[in-house]
DNA sequence: CCAACATAGTTTCAAATGAAACCATTATCA
DNA sequence: TGATAATGGTTTCATTTGAAACTATGTTGG
C-alpha cells in the first residue's frame, strides 16, 4: 500500500481508490459493462442470458435450479433469463422424469450457433484484457482471486 | 489455468467459473453486497451515499461534478445520493464563488461522526477479507488490479 | 393415508436505475 | 453585445430489479 494511504489510515481517513472493495467494484463494472454492451449489440443478449447459455453449453440438460447453483444468480433472474431465451428460441425444455415441476434445459440449434459465436469473442476479450499480464502473473491472479472468493464467502 | 479449462477452450467451450470477468463480477457482488448490508443496517446508508461521504471526508468542499469524477459514479447517482445525504443531515452545501450553478459539499458534524464510525469498520472488513494474503501477495494483488484497470479502461 | 413441509419455478408489486429531457447559469466567439 | 454552445445539477419516464407471495408438485413423518 502506498505510504500516503498508510498515513491516511492512521488519521482515520479512507482513500476510496485504495479500498479493495471499491476497486473490485469499479473494475468489475467496467469489464461487465463493456461485455454487456457488446453482447447486447451483437446478439440482443443480456449478461444473465449469456450466463445461462454458457452453463447450458457446458452442462446440457440442467434444470433452472441447477443453473441457479452454478451461476451465482438467483432463481428469479434465472427464470426471467430462461423465459427470454425460450422466446428467442435459443433454448428449449424437456420433461424431467419423475418430477413435473422441473424441466431440463438445452440449447437449441440456434442457441448452439450463437454460443459458438460468443465463446471465441468472450475468450478473446479476456485475452486482450489480460494481455498485459505474464503467464505467471495470470496464474497468481487466479490464485489470489480464489483466496479472496473463499474469504468473502465465509465472512 | 487448469488443464480442463484449456481442453474446453480447444473444444470451443467456456468454463464460466474460470472466466475472469465472471469471477470478478461474482467476487465484487459478494463483497459489495455484504458491505451494503452492514452499512444499511447500521447507518441507513447506501453504497452510493457512503462513497460520496468517503470522498468528502478526504476532500471537503468538492462539488457534485468533482465527486462524480472521483467515484466512478454518474451525475444522476451523485445527485440522488447528495439529496438523501442532505435530508439525513450528513452533508451540507455552500455557495461556490463565481458560479451559482455548483455548490461545495461538506460533511456536517453528524456526517463526520458517521464517517468516523464507518472508516474503521470498512478498513476492518477489508483487513478480514484479505487476512489470508501475505503482505507480498496483497501488494501483488494491487499491482495486478492496477494493470487490469488500465487495460479495461483502454479496451 | 394425509397433514405439514419443502422444492421448482412464476408472478406481482414496490423500489431502484438509466437515459434523456430539462432548467439555470456560465462560457465562447462572431 | 447577443446568439450559441457548454456545464452543473435535477427531474421525468420507462425499464429493470428484488423481495415476497404464489401455484403446482413432491416429500416426509405420524
Amino acid at each position: 500500500m502506498p505510504s500516503e494511504a498508510l498515513k491516511a489510515r492512521r488519521e482515520g481517513l479512507l482513500f476510496l481508490e485504495h479500498f479493495l472493495p471499491y476497486r473490485l467494484s469499479v473494475l468489475s463494472n467496467t469489464v461487465s459493462g463493456r461485455i454487456a454492451k457488446s453482447y447486447e449489440e451483437r446478439f440482443q443478449l443480456t449478461i444473465a442470458e449469456w450466463r445461462v447459455m454458457a452453463v447450458l453449453g457446458r452442462f446440457p440438460g440442467l434444470t433452472a435450479a441447477e443453473v441457479t447453483e452454478r451461476t451465482a444468480m438467483d432463481k428469479v433472474q434465472v427464470s426471467r433469463a430462461v423465459s427470454r431465451l425460450k422466446e428467442t428460441q435459443r433454448i428449449e425444455q424437456r420433461a424431467v422424469e419423475g418430477d413435473r415441476r422441473a424441466r431440463h434445459l438445452f440449447l437449441t440449434d440456434q442457441g448452439h450457433e450463437v454460443y459458438a459465436e460468443i465463446v471465441p469473442l468472450a475468450l478473446d476479450y479476456e485475452r486482450q484484457f489480460t494481455a498485459g499480464l505474464k503467464a505467471a502473473e495470470r496464474a497468481q491472479l487466479d490464485r489470489l482471486l480464489d483466496k479472496l472468493a473463499a474469504a468473502a464467502a465465509t465472512l
